[in-house]
DNA sequence: AAATCGGGGCG
DNA sequence: CGCCCAGATTT
């Protein structure tokens, strides 16, 4: 070690790290072995989506895709169709774009410097953080929703932790909370103590290694850190979705576009009750036999409610109208092969019972 | 710096 | 229903 003493005793990672052995997390699966394919697969897994959830998926997608390579020579549909549930689907385009980049321009490795990890696709500052100190051990900070809760407490720093000028604080507050070294459990101790003790609804500061420098704590306003989002209106958007079968059973989909919800996913084809509106027909209606109405379907995004009216119909004549552009039909035993929306497989699923009869 | 992007789970 | 969750990218 450096002969120099430190001017400040680094308590606060001294004492995160003795805590960390006996409370933290050890058996993640991400974590054994602790190698950057992993930890990059689970960092964006985990954006916007908790460890429970992720941990299933995580699974699945490394018996798929046991390294980048593997990744990189697979077709997105099958990243997509792995993906399918997570949402946030632009996190499996960029990882695949990722894989791709990694082989074409790093020699298939992991680039060892923080900025040629945050250029790549879907890698910011803080996921490139964390595949840095979690592979290697290097002295990199992180900055998720976690760690922001307990920096936020811990210095009981005002505004919304979003804001830009809060996050730039809470950056300058995590970088010189680093340790000299362990900084791979040092990462993963930070997390664990924002997922299990510091948490947004109820924290247990009793339980808290951290608490006796804790600003909040001290003050008694753990409550009031971080400060909540600026709240903004819900949209409300409306839809047809057009379940077309033909005389074989098949089902027609086609593959939404790129950017927009369920980006790239397959998806039957909608119509917003605005496009409609116009001359109030589609091709497909025109065509069709008989039109059941099916009862709707409420889906709620991010920032917006969306709800769905499901049309069901048979095409006698299923030439000319589809197979062209990003239409195809898919029998219903290949849907599970597909990378579809989790409220369309629900729905589907839901009418395989009336299908079979 | 602010806006955009656009799922799922939980209490 | 509201909020949270191991954010990144674009304007």
């Amino acid at each position: 070690m450096s002969a120099v003493a430190a001017d400040r005793p680094p308590e606060f990672a001294t004492r995160l790290l003795a805590w960390f052995e006996l409370n933290g997390r050890h058996d993640l699966p991400w974590q054994h072995p602790r190698e950057p394919y992993r930890v990059w697969l689970s960092e964006i897994m985990l954006q916007q989506t908790q460890v429970a959830t992720v941990i299933p998926y995580f699974r699945r997608f490394l018996e798929r895709f046991p390294d980048v390579a593997t990744l990189a020579a697979a077709p997105v549909d099958d990243v997509l169709a792995l993906w399918s549930g997570l949402g946030y689907y632009a996190r499996a385009r960029n990882l695949h774009r990722c894989a791709r980049q990694l082989v074409d321009e790093h020699g298939g490795q992991f680039p060892r410097s923080l900025d040629a990890l945050a250029a790549l696709p879907g890698i910011g500052r803080s996921t490139a953080g964390a595949i840095a100190a979690q592979s290697w051990g290097a002295r990199a900070a992180i900055l998720d929703g976690n760690v922001r809760r307990v920096l936020a407490r811990h210095r009981a720093i005002d505004g919304w932790p979003g804001a830009p000028a809060v996050q730039r604080r809470l950056w300058v507050v995590a970088e010189a909370l680093l340790p000299d070294d362990r900084l791979a459990d040092y990462t993963q101790a930070l997390m664990d103590l924002g997922a299990t003790i510091c948490t947004a609804r109820r924290p247990d500061c009793a339980a808290c290694p951290v608490s006796a420098e804790c600003i909040a704590r001290i003050t008694d306003t753990v409550a009031r850190y971080p400060a909540a989002r600026p709240r903004k209106p819900r949209a409300r958007r409306r839809a047809r979705m057009l379940l077309a079968f033909n005389a074989r059973g098949e089902l027609l989909l086609e593959r939404r576009a790129p950017v927009g919800i369920w980006g790239g996913l397959w998806c039957p084809p909608m119509l917003d009750d605005d496009a409609l509106s116009g001359d109030g027909g589609h091709a497909l209606l025109d065509a069709a036999d008989r039109i059941e109405t099916l009862p709707q379907l409420h889906h709620a995004f991010t920032h917006f409610d969306l709800e769905l009216q499901p049309l069901r119909f048979t095409l006698s004549r299923s030439g000319g109208v589809a197979e062209s552009g990003r239409q195809r039909w898919v029998s219903l035993d290949e849907l599970a092969a597909l990378g579809l929306p989790a409220p369309v497989r629900k729905l589907l699923a839901s009418l395989d019972l009336t299908v079979s009869t």
